[in-house]
DNA sequence: ATGGCGGCTCGCAGCCGA
């Protein structure tokens, strides 16, 4: 089973590059943040057409997630039960046997501000959840925009981002408690190239200079992580005109 | 990264992302 994730900053300018991608890539099951339509905008038939069902939480202008799957998705749950969330971040299905969440994590903004203390309590009460749900779901994937770099190797300069929102103590604390949960970081399973990203600015040419942070992630549980085979970033879709900002992740289960 | 782009909106300027 083929899962990927990928930040598209709005479905809606982005569907033609995700059409693009499926094919090219074939993924089982596609976790989508920042989808930016609301629900009764999302391209269902679309995706529909190319051999993908939908489930997905969307809001007009911000946020919105979704879970696309070459087999039926069951039990789709939106949000976090023991948080009460405005914004549509949070989106789980059972699909094949592996219980799929998807999330796209607070930005944060900057260390200290509201938004920065919301992040940390929107993390606080994932973990808590998570770890309900893998006591309920021994076979469970956490794909998304984690809006986390977890360590200095995941900043293209740690120097100058040391301490900064994505890369502050307190939001790499709250990743690594996800980890003590039992979750792996399926990148981290396999030997990659140095200075791998996910996410680059727009401005400063920093794709092409690869001024890059690795924030977007999948997370596997014990019994995943065994079974996953591969794990890489597919930057070929930044490249393209009018990208995303974000590339996607895929791994790979047996 | 002082910002520098790009997406969004009861748009023509300002908010937000990361």
């Amino acid at each position: 089973m083929k899962l990927a994730t990928w930040n598209v900053n709005s479905l809606k300018v982005r569907l033609p590059q995700l059409l693009e991608w499926l094919a090219a890539q074939n993924p089982d099951v596609v976790c989508l943040q920042e989808t930016k339509l609301e629900d009764k905008a999302f391209p269902c038939a679309e995706l529909e057409a190319v051999g993908y069902r939908s489930a997905f939480a969307g809001q007009k202008t911000y946020n919105g997630v979704a879970i696309l799957s070459r087999l039926p998705l069951g039990d789709i749950a939106i949000g976090n039960p023991g948080f009460a969330d405005a914004q549509q971040r949070l989106i789980a299905a059972t699909v094949g046997g592996v219980r799929v969440v998807c999330g796209y994590f607070p930005n944060g903004q900057s260390v200290g501000s509201d938004k920065y203390a919301y992040k940390l309590k929107w993390l606080d009460a994932l973990t808590a959840w998570l770890r309900e749900e893998l006591a309920r779901f021994p076979r469970l994937a956490l794909l998304g925009d984690y809006n986390i770099a977890p360590e200095a190797r995941d900043v293209h300069d740690p120097k100058a981002w040391e301490g900064q929102v994505l890369f502050s103590e307190a939001e790499r604390a709250a990743f690594r408690s996800l980890l003590e949960l039992g979750l792996k970081d399926a990148f981290r399973l396999f030997e990659q190239p140095d200075k791998t990203f996910t996410w680059w600015d727009y401005r400063m040419m920093a794709f092409r200079r690869n001024m890059g942070l690795r924030i977007d992630h999948i997370l596997l549980s014990d019994e995943l992580a065994g079974n996953c085979m591969a794990c890489s970033v597919d930057k070929e879709p930044r490249k393209a005109e009018r990208p995303s900002d974000h590339a996607p992740v895929i791994a790979e289960l047996k």
